[in-house]
DNA sequence: GTCATATGTGGAG
DNA sequence: TCCACCTATGACC
């Protein structure tokens, strides 16, 4: 579940069922439960959240932080029926936040703190521009790229240079913009970064209004092409991620699969060609 | 039952 | 670069 689109989505949710409202928070799980008791019954003040970092803030400038790593779930259930109860929680719930009519239950988050402003705006800092954020600047995250021999395919999922973007988007965005994944950032040109950004910020706020991921356009969608819609876990329609040993939707060329950086990388060889210098060619 | 896997990150070596 | 970690799920014995 966990790219930026997925914690943006969850901010709204939380907010729109516990925000102003008071909230019990309890840890069933026992890992987040002294924190939880400092905050049992207080007013949840609202949600936010910075690339792939979740804050709910809580008053007295305190912030719970989540964030879900590869496996972590927050569920948000808004619509309890107060006759029936929230029901006990099932699993390893670390976080419940409820009231009479929602309760939300966080599982598997790589990280849930209480934190104060001050950890909060040191994380916030840190991390580069939130293409789902009205006030990110893609120049900013272009500073970066321009002057780094590192990989594009690296680049995209480094958080300190633009926040958010995971390994389905990174992959995607790559083949729409028929860049080759190990092309050196330094070797793009702004205009080419500033329509990926643009690209970026059009698919990530559709996947905040979806809360799936699909990246297809029209042309090349199933029903466009007469073939299956994929069946997957997350569900969304997209050209090259873990479609490896397929047909690229677009050329037909065997979709390529190589490790990146610890994470897979997916691309059509033939769409994302390697980039050649001109000095070179 | 065991094992591999997953949209992620941070620490040790 | 490898490994640990958080949890659920589906494949396979």
């Amino acid at each position: 579940m966990p790219e930026g689109h997925t914690l943006h989505r969850l901010a709204g949710d939380l907010t729109a069922a516990f925000g102003g409202r008071r909230v019990a928070v309890s840890s069933p799980q026992g890992r987040f439960a002294e924190s939880a008791a400092l905050l049992d019954g207080e007013v949840l003040v609202g949600a936010e959240a910075w690339g792939k970092q979740l804050f709910v803030e809580f008053p007295g400038e305190r912030f719970v932080h989540v964030h879900l790593g590869l496996i972590g779930k927050f569920d948000v259930h808004a619509d309890v029926d107060p006759e029936d109860g929230v029901p006990a929680p099932v699993g390893a719930v670390r976080l419940r936040l409820a009231h009479d009519t929602a309760y939300a239950d966080l599982r598997g988050a790589s990280a849930c703190d209480l934190w104060t402003s001050a950890q909060r705006d040191a994380v916030v800092a840190a991390a580069g521009p939130d293409p789902l954020r009205v006030e990110a600047d893609p120049l900013l995250a272009w500073e970066r790229v321009r002057r780094s021999r590192l990989p594009i395919g690296a680049l995209l999922m480094d958080q300190s240079v633009l926040a958010g973007v995971g390994n389905v988007y990174r992959a995607e965005l790559l083949f729409r913009h028929r860049m080759h994944p190990l092309r050196p950032g330094h070797t793009l040109r702004v205009g080419q970064w500033l329509a990926m950004w643009d690209d970026l910020v059009v698919l990530m706020t559709e996947g905040v209004r979806t809360g799936r991921i699909d990246t297809v356009r029209a042309e090349h969608t199933p029903e466009a092409m007469g073939r299956p819609p994929r069946v997957d876990d997350h569900g969304g329609e997209v050209y090259v991620y873990r479609r490896h040993g397929q047909p690229c939707l677009v050329c037909g060329r065997r979709v390529s699969i190589e490790e990146l950086r610890g994470r897979n990388s997916y691309w059509c060889s033939r769409c994302q060609p390697v980039f050649r210098s001109r000095a070179v060619g």
